[in-house]
DNA sequence: TCATCTATTGCAAGTGTATTGCAATTATCA
DNA sequence: TGATAATTGCAATACACTTGCAATAGATGA
């Protein structure tokens, strides 16, 4: 685990490192695909690491907050997720509306559309979204 | 108002023209931004449109699966919204994150991207959200 | 026009995700 | 080790959206 990074960056914000802080991360960090909060709670429940799911959201806040994890929002999923950020590309995903399965797309296309939606609308840009959804190879 | 599509889309399905059905459509088509369910229940009764905020969710469900309303989810925003479809090609939005202000796209620079999509993930693409957020011009 | 049938509506209650207040707990540091 | 302040768990709350059911109101045929 990136206990150096989770650290650094506690210690940095006046913030404490925590068992329960170390568990979310690292399980994030062992999980390929993003987790909700309630898919945490769960995960760890199951390790018997004792949690609660206000801390879960807690936590996932604060890692946010340090850069370590980033919050996706799928496609009419209603709840966020979570995913390692650190030491990753920024990305985009694609999910199977069958089985629910999240796939990493390893290009983000926007660069220069971005360029241009600037010049049309005269916004800065500051961030986007984009999720795909469709079928898996198994689902089709 | 287009009262004819609507009339035709709801018998088509075994449907009733409705009051409420007509007032939530008329007001999409004459509100250039999307309106949450929130905004569409406010509104109608500023202008004294008798209508419950559970009608107003069923009535923007029927009027999606009529395709003549599109759901739209930006950014972080934890509702969702409804704009008119019918005669508008398919786009997307950017919002202003100091003012909300939702500013339309003209562009989709998608198509292209989806094949490659396809190709690298083996999934068939069905759907896509991309909606960005930065600053407006008078908020800069 | 009126009666009948059934889709639609409003109200109340319920879901699910996420947040907040506060007292108890625990990490940190002298 | 003991003081102090951040963190946690629990209960309550907020908010978007959905569901059950009785009352209402379109649609249809006589």
């Amino acid at each position: 685990m990136n206990a150096a990074g989770l650290k650094k960056g506690l210690k940095a914000t006046g913030r404490r490192v925590t068992r329960t802080r170390q568990a979310v991360l690292g399980l994030l960090e062992r999980t390929p695909q993003p987790l909700s909060a309630t898919e945490i709670f769960e995960q760890l429940q199951k390790e018997n690491v004792a949690i609660d799911l206000v801390t879960v959201y807690r936590t996932v806040h604060v890692l946010k907050e340090l850069g370590l994890v980033a919050q996706i929002e799928l496609h009419h999923e209603g709840q966020a997720r979570y995913e390692i950020k650190e030491g990753r590309e920024h990305h985009h995903h694609i999910q199977c509306q069958m089985c629910g399965a999240i796939v990493d797309l390893l290009l983000c296309p926007l660069k220069k559309i971005t360029k241009l939606i600037e010049s049309q609308t005269k916004f800065v840009v500051d961030d986007h979204t984009l999720e795909f959804t469709g079928l898996c190879p198994r689902c089709q």
